[in-house]
DNA sequence: GCCAACGTTGGC
DNA sequence: GCCAACGTTGGC
């Protein structure tokens, strides 16, 4: 299949896009995802080498921080076995473990921080998922057109 | 901190 | 399988 672009959202001030970048192999599991759609998205369609924009969320303000890219196959995610874990379900055994994860790698983080605002104001991003009326998914598809405009704003140009 | 929008849960 | 109640998300 053809390269595929996503939007993953984190808070910033749990994981940022810094986070991201001083992690061992700038790599780190997209772990706790616990959403059915979002969860589909990265089991059923996500592939290596897959561009992903990295969204910072309720911060202020909120917007694309940098650019990703998926580095594993869909795995089992391990939280949801660990009872510690706030992401712990009760419902998952090592056998059937319904959540999954992919493992996302640092590319670059943005010259310029791209705001929701501004998101919204550039033409050709009219239909972007992430600026639709109460969307409030982690994990959304992005057009490969949208991709490269919002990162070409990224990069100041 | 507010609250609209949405997903999930659980009684029936 | 419906749907009201509840919890969560996330921009503001």
């Amino acid at each position: 299949m053809a390269k595929q672009f996503w939007l993953m959202k984190t808070e910033p001030d749990t994981f940022s896009i810094d986070d991201l970048s001083k992690r061992p192999g700038q790599t780190e599991s997209w772990d706790g995802v616990r959403n059915y759609q979002a969860r589909n998205y990265m089991r059923d369609q996500m592939k290596i080498g897959d561009g992903v924009l990295f969204y910072h969320s309720s911060c202020s303000p909120a917007g694309i921080a940098g650019e990703a890219k998926v580095a594993s196959h869909p795995l089992p995610d391990p939280t949801a076995l660990n009872p510690q874990s706030p992401y712990f379900d009760a419902k998952a055994t090592p056998e059937k473990n319904p959540w999954a994860l992919v493992k996302v790698a640092f590319v670059q983080k943005f010259k310029r921080f791209v705001t929701l605002d501004e998101l919204r104001t550039l033409p050709g991003l009219e239909n972007m998922v992430v600026l639709k009326k109460g969307m409030r998914l982690s994990i959304q598809p992005v057009t490969p057109e949208e991709f490269r405009l919002v990162l070409k704003l990224g990069k100041g140009k």
